[in-house]
DNA sequence: AGTCGGCGTTACGCAAATGTAACCTAGGCG
DNA sequence: CGCCTAGGTTACATTTGCGTAACGCCGACT
């Protein structure tokens, strides 16, 4: 299943960086739009609502950094992603001491291919934080119903935890889509982040446990994460 | 305010009806799933989960009617509205009488139009239905009246405070569906939101001591708030 | 003024749920 | 064939959530 194609707005005030990063997203296939300096930034990010933002620490006029802060703030553009540029490692420590709220970091100068796995990662992750979890998901032998809190395993209920619930509801809500442990640390354990990853495992052990015959639906891609599919194996 | 896509399941035997149906559901803005027998309807409206089923009376398989009945009874189904299709008007009485649970009938042939019109209807109706507290709720041995502030428990009277038949009352009208302390507050306590939390457990105790054999209908779900339910353990 | 019933808060203890660590198993690689 | 790593499995200490009871405030009624 392929989405619709997503919008790019590249804020450079080099024409040649702006030249290079637009050529690579349109041969990744995103379309792209561009701005040379703050204020024109904030201005198409309003207009376009492009689905990410690449911006440049340096810019004139209303410098990177402010420009951030101020899309950051603005509720009409606050969704959206933002991946700064910034000429030095280093000065990474210092930005995101200012709470600028930007998603991701790239130090120039940067190789393309990294710079769109970061926009990748980060749109896909916008992707599956938007949905809301559906009221009920019914799936061969499998139900879950989130208002009554109720799992039915061929028509008999099934006792889960809050946790554990949550846990199949994420993973079925996706359904085929491998999670890695930090998405799904993130999604069901809401970003309570100094939880250990293999915490996930212990879960997933007691779910497929209580599931009996529907943990076939539990599948474990090996290096990656968890995944729920029909035809597990 | 637009809404999110409506899906509509069309049950019919006959390809060109369907075909006639799904076009002019999609020149609606409708999605459209399709089924050709009873069985199939089934499976697909379970997992589909569609806004809104369109029926034919004549199915081969299970017929038209078994599979409404039965859509009728599965509580994950029951709400989706259904619209039969039926050949002759006569039927419709019939059909009526057999209190099936389908929502809304149309006889064929009907124009498009029509049918379009019957959907959007019960869609919206669908949409507010924001259910205000029934006069009586009577489950097994439990009756509650709110005309009277009468709450009987296998036919003697228990007086409950103001406060204790309201919570009844709200978790009553939301039968089998959880409800958490912060939607308990807000439905029972009006929006008064310097209440702690902790308080409606407080009168769930009361609730349970008061009701004494009735009190199993009350169920806990740890982590997530309290069920009004038939059997709970 | 005094009493009383209803209500919100607080304290406490038990039991379920949870996170972690340790050990075990199996798949992938040389 | 044996190592190595990821994940399965188990056990356990800790934490959390809730039932329960007791307290104190407040308004109504006498």
């Amino acid at each position: 299943m392929k989405g619709p194609v997503k919008t790019i707005l590249v804020v450079d005030d080099e024409p040649d960086a702006i030249e290079l990063v637009e050529f690579n997203l349109r041969a990744a296939g995103y379309r792209v739009i561009a701005a040379e300096d703050g204020e024109e930034a904030i201005r198409k990010a309003r207009e376009g609502l492009p689905d990410l933002i690449v911006l440049d620490v340096m810019l004139p006029e209303v410098d990177g950094m402010a420009a951030c802060r101020t899309l950051k703030n603005d509720p009409i553009t606050s969704d959206i992603p933002v991946i700064m540029l910034t000429a030095k490692a280093a000065e990474i420590d210092r930005i995101v001491g200012l709470e600028l709220g930007a998603d991701d970091y790239v130090t120039k100068p940067f190789s393309p291919r990294e710079l769109v796995l970061r926009i990748k990662n980060l749109l896909s992750r916008q992707d599956t934080k938007a949905a809301p979890l559906p009221a009920k998901i019914v799936v061969g032998k499998l139900t879950i119903d989130s208002d009554r809190h109720l799992v039915l395993v061929s028509g008999e209920p099934v006792e889960l935890t809050a946790t554990e619930f949550k846990l199949l509801s994420v993973l079925a809500s996706r359904r085929g889509r491998v999670q890695n442990r930090e998405q799904l640390l993130r999604d069901v354990w809401d970003y309570d982040n100094y939880i250990d990853t293999r915490t996930v495992d212990t879960h997933m052990r007691r779910l497929r446990r209580k599931l009996g015959a529907a943990a076939d639906y539990l599948g474990t891609v090996r290096g990656v994460g968890y995944r729920f599919a029909e035809s597990s194996n």
